[in-house]
DNA sequence: GTCAATACTTTGTAACGACAAACTGCGTAT
DNA sequence: ATACGCAGTTTGTCGTTACAAAGTATTGAC
């Protein structure tokens, strides 16, 4: 483990615990470098890793303040299977269609592919307990990674993708909202017309390389997306 | 100007005019430094830039890819003004309602204050062109920032923050829909019933101070948020 | 011909030193 | 008493050097 993450961690327990309070201004980098016994570029990084997860600021002249006890967990590329694990909510997932078929316009595009490339196309229904909470539509091109039901019904995409080495690293969503038509009703168990949360997302690769294009939607009465973000 | 970003700069727009392809190896480190006359430390703040924007890959023992021609935006801080603007969408806002009163237990816990602590209560309508886009309510603690009509008429809110030296840093935000009320209908020019997008949203300066609790609903046949996320 | 060990390339981590820029606060002069 | 300037503090930038770790390619042995 890098030393400088060590000086991080060491900071961000001390923060946590409270020992150092919000609004305190924590010791001066060259100080506290030598109080370590590290260098100054060490610890500066260190500090630089907690100004980036919102908990520090710097102002030069000034010193470096505690801003929020807690990490502001950057925005994460993570699956609603991930989230609902974390959540101690119980995700079960039906694999109500799949099939090898090439790309549509649509997501040939969003994929950044030939129109006509072979993807597995999946259908998928989220549960959270007993209850339904979201249909979910992806293509995953079949060079990138070939599925089957079973594997789908019992882990997340996301995980599926990462457990074959693909990491991915850079998304673009598009958060939006509509009705449900009759059949996303009886599907989801919500009235015709209820409000939907909708979400269409592709993800790339380290190598550029996209690795899924997903449309879906979300029962808004059930599921929300929190975000938080922090600007240089 | 700092070397590091001169550096970026040149190598981004070397990139964006496609002089380096996609998926092409830049220079390794230490022959880009010598060529340019500046320090490796130097030039790897300068990638690592570039790195964080989305635009390159660097694998250890391999090299430095270009993955993506454009700059990825990362998330930011902007106010639906700021994009409008952006978008030529010829934002005009009308405000409903404007009153200093205590704030509320809801408001209170968002923005971290005592409750009761004096904030400025605002309802606005924001028009894309001739049509109502939003219906936002903010509340701006009174020590932060005394507001009035003309102001928020004429400004986005993040403006007058900015144009105060009050310039947000970090933010959470929960994304969720529902159905409009009748008198959000009437208000928003939808149907009853129809999908409206909500946000709620808590903002922090640099110093930990809570700037501005927001709670928007917009009309989704009008308005989705587009985000793009890059993950370490 | 195939496999494994080795050499090479490239990025990652860490150290030290020097100066610049921004902010604070004290002290002095008017 | 107020205002201005200067000194001190703290972070920001830049340079140099050295070694470690990971991945690639080459070479050699069987």
């Amino acid at each position: 483990m890098p030393l400088y993450f060590q000086v991080a961690t060491r900071l961000q327990e001390l923060i946590e615990k409270g020992e150092i309070g919000v609004g305190a201004r924590i010791e001066n980098e060259v100080d506290l470098a030598e109080r370590l016994g590290v260098s100054r570029p060490t610890t500066r990084r260190a500090i630089q890793y907690l100004v980036e997860r919102g908990m520090l600021v710097r102002k030069r002249g000034v010193g470096t303040q505690v801003v929020h006890p807690k990490v502001r967990r950057p925005v994460e590329l993570s699956s609603l299977y991930d989230d609902l694990i974390a959540g101690d909510r119980a995700p079960r997932t039906e694999v109500l269609h799949l099939e090898v078929m090439p790309a549509t316009d649509t997501v040939a595009s969003a994929l950044e592919i030939a129109p006509g490339t072979l993807v597995t196309w999946i259908e998928r229904l989220r549960y959270a307990g007993a209850e339904p909470l979201a249909l979910m539509h992806n293509a995953i091109p079949l060079d990138v990674l070939p599925l089957t039901r079973d594997d789908l019904a019992a882990h997340g995409l996301y995980e599926l993708l990462r457990r074959n080495g693909l990491t991915p690293r850079i998304a673009t969503q598009v958060i939006g909202a509509r009705s449900a038509s009759a059949a996303e009703a009886k599907t989801l168990d919500e009235k015709r017309g209820a409000s939907l949360l909708t979400m269409t997302r592709t993800a790339w690769d380290a190598g550029g390389r996209a690795l899924e294009y997903g449309s879906h939607v979300y029962r808004a009465s059930r599921y929300s997306f929190e975000i938080n973000l922090s600007a240089g």
